[in-house]
DNA sequence: TTTATCTATTGACATTTATAGAATAGTTTG
DNA sequence: CAAACTATTCTATAAATGTCAATAGATAAA
């Protein structure tokens, strides 16, 4: 239902409990393609790297939604597990190189939002 | 018509042309308050001012319009100019003193995020 | 004086993204 | 066998963004 970016930050407490802040969600997948270049993981396995991240707000279904669409890119590649775990069949998704390449692109971006960050606190001051 | 967001990192360069990465427009709300607290601009000004902090690739009507989002959640107040200038009429903004609230509000949020990335930054070494 | 250019703001529409909630389904523990 | 945990997908809805165009006053050039 409602993303809650314009106007988020007077939003009334019992709407945010347990719901992630805006700047969380858009860094969404780089966040992925760095967990993922360490080494693959399954979808699963990713939101519990991405909690441990204190981005663990993020609905699951949209950690699912953009593997998928990183894979439909070709950053990703998937397979369905073979092993026997605890549970369902699971994916694992790995990066590819081009995802590599993507994440370098990325990796530009993140530095540049973290320098314009800084002179925004700054400014505030 | 598309949003850049998602895949954006290896979009084809002609298509980037001029164009704002995805994080910069993520932070155009608070980057309007901050520059609304340091004093009362008009909108026109502020497209100066961040093309100043690099975000001026934002389109004008972009941050026109989250003005105008911004004023019905009275985080800023807005008036015609009377003084004649080189031009129509202009609006200027100020911050009101529920801007100043949810202006405290995002800096935690902006601090937060600064520290995020700093985290994914090491990651990728 | 008509034309172009700069200042300044608004509106409509298509596209994309995010959120929530439910559905599906296998496994393990009580 | 029921409950809880693991694991993923789907659908409906709401909201944000991008693009293009429209409106309009002032000033400089032709």
């Amino acid at each position: 239902m409602p993303r809650h970016r314009r106007g988020w930050a007077m939003g009334n407490q019992s709407d945010s409990a347990g719901k992630h802040t805006p700047l969380t969600v858009s860094v969404l997948e780089p966040a992925l393609l760095i967990l993922l270049k360490e080494q693959p993981r399954h979808g699963y396995t990713l939101l519990t790297d991405l909690e441990a991240l204190g981005m663990g707000t993020i609905h699951p279904s949209s950690v699912y939604r953009t593997l998928r669409e990183l894979e439909r890119l070709s950053w990703v590649q998937s397979d369905w597990e073979t092993i026997q775990t605890q549970g369902p069949p699971r994916r694992t998704y790995a990066l590819t190189p081009q995802g590599e390449k993507a994440l370098e692109i990325w990796r530009q971006e993140l530095n540049k939002t973290h320098r314009l960050i800084s002179q925004l606190l700054e400014r505030i001051e």
